[in-house]
Formats: C-alpha cells, sequence, structure tokens
DNA sequence: ATGTCGCATTCCATGCGA
C-alpha cells in the first residue's frame, strides 16, 4: 500500500497536477494539505473520474486538508480535539481498509507559527500539544496508524540547507522542535528517518530568491508512523520532480510503501 | 537581494498568509 502526503497551495490551482501525480504514483491514499477552498469548491468529480474517493475538511481562503483514497474512508473525523473554538481546518482523520486489517490515517496541516512574537506561536505549540494529546489515544489501540502532513518543522539542522537562516524562525526554533520530539517520543517513527540518515532531502522550496534552483530547501513534511506501521514500512521516497513541473506547489509529494500483510 | 504565489476585497491595486 502507498500513502502519500502533499501541500498543494490551493487545490483548484493544483488539480492538473493533483491528477498527474495520482496517475503517475497510484498511491492507495493521498493526504492533501492547504488546499484553501471550501468542501463544496473542491474539485471532488476531476479526482473521482479518475478512480479516488474524496473526504474533505475545507475552510474558506486559508488552510483545508482532504484525504483521496481508492477504498472509502471509515469512521472519519473533521477537526483535531482539544479545542472547541478553534476553527481553522487543519485535521482529518479516518480508517482504511489494508489487507485483512485497518490502518488509522490523518491529514495534518500544522500551524506555521510565524511570526513567532505573536499569538501566532502560542497556538502552534498548543496545537502540537493536542495534536501529542490525540496521538498519545490513537497509539493506544496498537493498530497500524500514519499521521502524515505538513508539520511547518524543520527536525534537525540537517533538514535543511542553510540551517542558521531558520534559527529564528518558528520552523525551527527550540521549542518547536523538542514539541515534536515530544511526539515522536510517544513511540512514532518518522518514515524518511528510518530509511536514510542523509542531509539535502527537502520538501519544500520558497517560491522567492531562486530557492528551487538553488536548492535552497527545507524538510517539512513528515508522515510519522506506530510501530505496528513501522513494522509493514517497505520504502519511501520525496517525489523531487514535481517541483520542476510548471506552476507548481511550493511543497512537493512524500510517499511511504507499506507492506500488506 | 524578502527576488513569489494564492486568496479576497477595498476589485485591475492592495493586504494577508505563507
Amino acid at each position: 500500500m502507498r500513502i502519500a502526503t502533499w501541500n498543494v497551495n490551493s487545490v483548484r490551482q493544483r488539480l492538473g497536477h493533483l491528477v498527474d501525480f495520482l496517475k503517475e504514483a497510484q498511491p492507495d491514499a493521498l493526504c492533501l494539505q492547504e488546499i484553501k477552498c471550501i468542501d463544496a469548491d473542491f474539485p471532488r468529480a476531476e479526482i473521482e473520474a479518475a478512480g479516488w474517493q474524496v473526504e474533505t475538511h475545507g475552510q474558506k481562503t486559508f488552510n483545508g486538508v482532504a484525504i483521496i483514497s481508492r477504498a472509502r474512508l471509515e469512521e472519519v473525523r473533521r477537526g483535531l480535539p482539544g479545542d472547541e473554538a478553534d476553527e481553522q481546518a487543519r485535521y482529518l482523520e479516518g480508517l482504511l481498509p489494508l489487507g485483512t486489517g485497518v490502518i488509522r490515517l490523518a491529514s495534518i496541516y500544522l500551524p506555521n507559527g510565524n511570526p513567532p512574537d505573536t499569538e501566532k506561536y502560542p497556538y502552534k505549540l498548543a496545537w502540537m500539544k493536542r495534536l501529542t494529546a490525540h496521538a498519545r489515544l490513537l497509539m493506544a489501540h496498537e493498530e497500524p496508524l500514519v499521521l502524515a502532513g505538513d508539520y511547518n518543522v524543520i527536525p534537525e539542522p540537517r533538514d535543511a540547507r542553510d540551517a542558521a537562516a531558520w534559527v529564528s524562525d518558528a520552523l525551527f526554533l527550540p521549542q518547536t522542535r523538542t514539541a515534536f520530539r515530544s511526539l515522536l517520543n510517544l513511540g512514532l517513527t518518522e518514515a524518511l528517518r528510518a530509511s536514510s540518515d542523509d542531509s539535502g532531502l527537502y520538501t519544500f522550496w520558497d517560491y522567492q530568491a531562486g530557492a528551487w534552483q538553488r536548492n535552497n530547501g527545507i524538510r517539512i513534511d513528515h508522515l510519522l508512523l506506530s510501530p505496528q506501521a513501522a513494522d509493514k514500512l517497505a520504502g519511501v521516497q520525496i517525489v523531487k520532480h514535481v517541483r520542476g513541473w510548471e506552476k507548481p506547489s511550493d511543497h512537493v509529494p512524500v510517499m511511504v510503501e507499506l507492506k500488506a500483510a
């Protein structure tokens, strides 16, 4: 089974690329972030025509997440628990069939948090705390679980081409990295780091300042696996060439292969 | 070299978020 995540930076602007990626990569499930539209405006018919099903948790203008899957998603949860007043659409979860069992999958768009001296940064940290609390409950099920998305976290210096440029940024501040480790310390495995210790592996290149041409990237899109999912991990890839397409998202897809058995 | 996008409204120019 192939599971991918991709921040598309507007699903309506990226529909052509999205269909091309689905046909090329043939994922069983694809978590999307920053769809930037309400549910009714999601280009559902085009995705269904290509042979996939769609669940959305959208919002006007900003944020918005979705899960595209071959099989119908069950037990769908929209929104991250822990704050009824939070209206930002950043979390969508559901259950997928996997061989004779199931796999629980979440599409996550973690808050950016910049600038750090505003209310945006405490919101990010609080959101990470809520995510960790919810992940702890999910881990107790002792089932295959994949938490996939744009975490807006650069875990380590090797995950940035120029780490020094990020030291005061919400994506790389010590509190951010500590909160991300707390999540991992529940017993989650970061899929890419289970497969490679290499530096120079990025998932995002800014539109500005020729970042792509200079390979000035960062790695902020992650797939976190429960032990039962990590047992099945057969491969992981960053689908980098997508960043070279015309009018691309600033993020590229990341995809894992899980053994069915 | 903060050099780009996408969205929405104040609507063909500007502010916001990233």
